[in-house]
DNA sequence: CTTGTCACCTGAGCGC
DNA sequence: TGCGCTCAGGTGACAA
């Protein structure tokens, strides 16, 4: 694998990455973090909130917002695409954790994410309970559009106190964050209206969800109108008679 | 330590 | 038609 800078995302990490010569071993998954794992160490990947990977021959023309390419002895290129360039790319040495990984909660879809956990964690955090999941130290993946379906699902308030939640209500929230997040994974995930891509096939998780982008209309269940708020500068909406 | 706020970045969508 | 404004998102940095 050589790797090809097509902006100043990354400084050369082996000097002249044109001569850099790196067989992939393995290729892992942390939170939102993608992990190329090489015998010098690691490439770490984040998408952003708009990148994508794409395998192309490698002479391909690049397109826009193309940042970084991972060019292959068979011919082939892995290369990044991200428009709103929230992504990133980084080099972990052998052995090393990277600042960003060592702190992460558990993983949601693993037995290590339990209603105990959260419940212990929670314990005098005044923090709203939205943002408490969506805190990366307690659990990885629960972004905002799946905070807030999560939520609306369990029936709870995004704003109430994170350390005033129960055990009882965080055994029913615990479960249903996982199925969320299953189900949107199943789906191919959540593409947005403003994210489709001309080249990617969308997601389909958007056509069922329940709260997120749909201020204003009437709730699913008792068809009093969804209210929007922000909480930590994102966009929050909850129908006001069935979260408590 | 906790809690709140801002920045990063681009393109879509809107009003004028 | 085209300009300028606002907004969206994951996450780290920093202020209070």
């Amino acid at each position: 694998m050589n790797i090809h800078l097509s902006d100043g995302l990354l400084q050369n990490m082996w000097g002249d990455p044109h001569s850099a010569n790196l067989p992939v071993l393995a290729v892992e998954r942390r939170a939102k973090y993608l992990l190329l794992e090489c015998v010098l160490g690691s490439v770490i990947l984040h998408l952003g909130m708009s990148g994508n990977l794409r395998v192309v021959d490698k002479d391909e023309p690049l397109k826009k917002h193309d940042h970084i390419e991972f060019i292959f002895a068979n011919g082939k290129a892995l290369r990044l695409n991200d428009p709103r360039r929230f992504g990133c790319c980084l080099w972990q040495a052998p052995g090393e954790c990277h600042s960003l990984l060592s702190k992460l909660g558990p993983e949601p879809l693993t037995d290590e994410f339990t209603a105990k956990r959260v419940y212990e964690q929670s314990r005098n955090k005044k923090v709203p309970v939205k943002q408490f999941i969506m805190d990366n130290a307690v659990v990885v993946g629960v972004g905002n559009i799946y905070a807030n379906e999560s939520l609306f699902k369990a029936g709870i308030h995004p704003k109430r106190e994170a350390g005033k939640v129960s055990l009882a209500r965080y055994q029913q929230l615990v479960p249903i964050i996982k199925e969320t997040l299953a189900a949107a994974i199943t789906q191919g995930g959540t593409t947005l209206k403003d994210f489709a891509q001309s080249d990617g096939k969308p997601g389909y998780f958007a056509q069922q969800l329940l709260v997120y982008g749909r201020k204003g209309e009437p709730c699913i269940g008792c068809k009093k109108l969804l209210t929007e708020i922000r909480l930590g500068q994102r966009s929050t909406v909850f129908c006001s008679q069935c979260q408590k």
